[in-house]
DNA sequence: CAATCACCTTGACACTGTCAAGTTGTAAAA
DNA sequence: TTTTACAACTTGACAGTGTCAAGGTGATTG
């Protein structure tokens, strides 16, 4: 009858488990994402979870491995409406990352800010590997020669993860915080030569 | 007799409770750090920390505040060891973030990458803009008349964040991980005008 | 001397993750 | 067909967590 029994039939309660997760952390942020709340929201009992995830940290794992193939689709969407300019793609890459990040604030602290996944999951990696690379692919035409590989791919990542970070500290906290007076693209054309 | 002892007697159980959580974080990292466990190493009952802090929420807050006091000191450390060009003193100071976010894994984590803690207050506030305002101070002689204000500070700050964060991503999960080959000095080169 | 009050303790509560044992339905094996 | 095996799920219990209400204690103050 309703979305619970139709997703049990198909017989994934695993991924019905991830989207309750996921719609658990949308709702009520990180503290509302609970093993027994998922299980709940499931429809079934609250050790049900434990015989497709490897206890809690399986569970926020298999959730973050879900928000990384959100954030990738993301990222594309964006891109497919960059123009051709090299500068432009990388650009519009990310504006993805920080719209992912806007719209999802809990998935993404579960995601990059988290000790509770197990970063050697399989899956996880090769889903966030997945992410970099659509990065990756943007940056190689933009390198020149003097700057060592990955240096401008780790440059940008780790702009737009400090960035977020600063902008999400700004937003709960003190807002004479200073980061939220800067866009994000005042340091984008900082870093990213405009020749 | 004990070290609790002789701190309760000086009538400051907030800073003796302070003290445990950075040692249970220090020891058995972020899900050691409890409020039944703070106050058990304080010597005082479960209860106690209420009358103190405003729930756990206001014991981690204030963990978070007395790491920023450690923080801003281990820059000033290592400013106090640099020459007197402006370059390396901003670089000085990336190395004091860089030691203490890898001697303080978890304290780090709490005071950057947590949900937990109340931005809002003011004794943290206070405390984490005096550390910012450190790297403004080493920023400001190296800005040039093209860049906004504050641009070099968030990128530089920006940066740290996020090679941490990829760092420690590398360390815990696929050692296959690109960021892990990366030096910060690559980053600073690229970011920072070198004359 | 009595009253007040800050500080701490005790005991209880709901909630969490995890484990062991039991139930059910299905599919393979006899 | 009957029996067996097994996977999926439930039920019930456990220790641990944060939080609250009530009570005790000792120093300060009127």
């Amino acid at each position: 009858m309703n979305l619970n029994e139709k997703t049990k039939r198909a017989g994934d309660l695993r991924q019905t488990l991830i989207s309750a997760g996921i719609e658990l952390l949308q709702s009520g942020g990180a503290n509302a994402l609970t093993l027994r709340k998922c299980a709940a929201r499931a429809g079934v009992s609250h050790a049900a979870p434990a015989h497709h995830f490897d206890g809690i940290e399986g569970l926020l794992t298999a959730i973050a491995a879900r928000g990384h193939e959100m954030f990738a689709a993301t990222m594309l969407a964006h891109l497919s409406r960059a123009s051709n300019l090299n500068r432009d793609r990388l650009y519009s890459i990310c504006e993805g990352y920080l719209e992912f990040s806007a719209s999802n604030q809990a998935l993404y602290g579960l995601m990059f800010n988290s000790g509770q996944i197990d970063f050697c999951d399989p899956d996880l990696g090769s889903k966030s590997h997945a992410s970099f690379e659509i990065l990756e692919q943007c940056c190689a035409p933009l390198r020149d020669t003097n700057t060592g590989p990955l240096t401008l791919e780790i440059t940008i990542w780790s702009l737009l993860h400090g960035y977020c970070s600063f902008t999400k500290k700004a937003r709960e906290g003190s807002p004479k915080h200073p980061a939220n007076r800067i866009p994000f693209q005042q340091l984008f054309d900082y870093v990213v030569p405009s020749n």
